[in-house]
DNA sequence: GTATGCTTTCGGC
DNA sequence: TTACGGCCGAAAGCATAC
């Protein structure tokens, strides 16, 4: 067994626009902003990426795609709609790279992953800046990205440590150098403190994780529970003991439209829902899943985002109950509230595999 | 008093 | 100040179980 675990997260650098700067030459040098066209007028959208060039102007993720041709009005930008399904071939290769440069490998989203290199490095960190130069350098070489690389004892300080220098950093915290890497950032950088327990811990004084590793933890206990007091410590202590896995089926899955007009009338939602069960029922097909959790989405005029669902007894692919669960929380919903739809969504979850079936016939054949 | 499960909301990219 | 996507997993809030 190695003295030391050794993990590595890498993230890609602004992927979307990356990609784009990647496969049109012309555009670097230039601010890069990628997003989603609703469709509803020519600018009404949303940012999903910018390159740093862009960000350069206050151009953020979420931004309105009109703020962002504001912001850069005076600038030779390029403005550019998301295209998931080429960065999603792009991404599967760079997963495939990384997959084989650790003994473990874990893919946290189309741009993230963990790696676990403990036996591939014996344990040493002597080595870890050249397996992460290696790693840059691979994709750099076979696919022609750069991305920010973190390297640490535990998944914990490595995602911290890959975001601390980007892009293309590379970021090493020794087993030694933990504690002192953590203490001066604020707590929310913590997995698991959100704004509401970023809040609590402010208003008793607790602002940075070295605040929060020199509290008891008896009284942390007592403020949040036994489970969450203990973890608490321990990351603020930066211990964090997962293990790098690889992921299987996802958690959810949802889809959700913008309407070409508000409304709250369902005989005008319901051709768009059922075109989003369609999309629905046709992926747990090909995921081979059941889902046990029906949702629905709903975001109105003002913007504000609502949601609904309801448990069914099992897990089921059915169509026809998707349908009918969705008709009954819209219907619910509705009865609800008086304000008109902007966006409309469906979500499943509590999924379960489904038994490969073979059919009576071929059975019997 | 804590754990668990269900539902809704938040936040990152 | 402006005005706005489509996903996902995690956080939060509550009720009930242990």
């Amino acid at each position: 067994m190695p003295p030391n675990r050794i993990i590595v997260h890498v993230d890609l650098d602004y992927f979307f626009a990356q990609i784009e700067e990647l496969e049109n030459p012309q555009y670097r040098g230039k601010p890069v902003v990628v997003g989603v066209y609703s469709g509803r007028t020519d600018e009404s959208g949303a940012v999903s990426t910018a390159n740093y060039i862009a960000r350069r102007f206050g151009v953020r993720s979420g931004m309105p795609i009109s703020w962002a041709k504001r912001a850069l009005r005076n600038e030779e930008a390029v403005f550019l709609p998301v295209n998931r399904e080429r960065y999603n071939i792009i991404s599967d290769q760079i997963m495939d790279i990384l997959r084989s440069c650790g003994d473990k490998f874990e893919q946290v989203s189309v741009d993230e992953a963990y790696l676990d290199v403990s036996e591939k490095l014996l344990g040493h960190f002597e080595r870890a800046e050249e397996l992460g130069r290696g790693i840059k350098a691979s994709i750099g070489e076979k696919v022609g990205l750069t991305c920010s690389v973190g390297i640490a004892p535990n998944k914990l300080v490595a995602k911290i440590a890959a975001n601390s220098v980007k892009p293309d950093g590379l970021t090493i915290v020794l087993p030694d150098a933990v504690v002192d890497f953590l203490r001066p950032l604020p707590v929310g950088r913590l997995y698991g403190i959100g704004k509401k327990t970023e809040e609590i811990l402010t208003a008793r004084g607790l602002r940075t994780i070295g605040d929060l590793a020199d509290q008891p933890v008896d009284q942390l206990s007592q403020i949040f529970g036994k489970t969450l007091g203990n973890y608490f410590h321990q990351s603020a202590n930066g211990i964090d003991d997962s293990e790098v896995k690889e992921r299987g089926l996802p958690k959810s899955l949802s889809r959700i439209i913008t309407l070409k007009s508000d409304t709250r009338k369902m005989d005008e939602l319901w051709p768009t829902l059922e075109i989003l069960c369609n999309d629905l029922t046709q992926k747990i097909h090909t995921y081979g899943i059941a889902f046990r959790i029906v949702g629905i989405i709903a975001i109105t005029s003002n913007m504000s985002v609502q949601s609904r669902s309801l448990s069914l007894n099992e897990a089921v692919t059915d169509k026809s109950v998707l349908l009918d669960s969705v008709e009954r929380l819209l219907k619910d919903y509705l009865s609800e509230s008086r304000q008109d739809l902007r966006r409309i969504g469906v979500r499943i979850s509590a999924f379960s595999p489904v038994a490969v079936q073979r059919s009576l016939s071929s059975f019997l054949g």
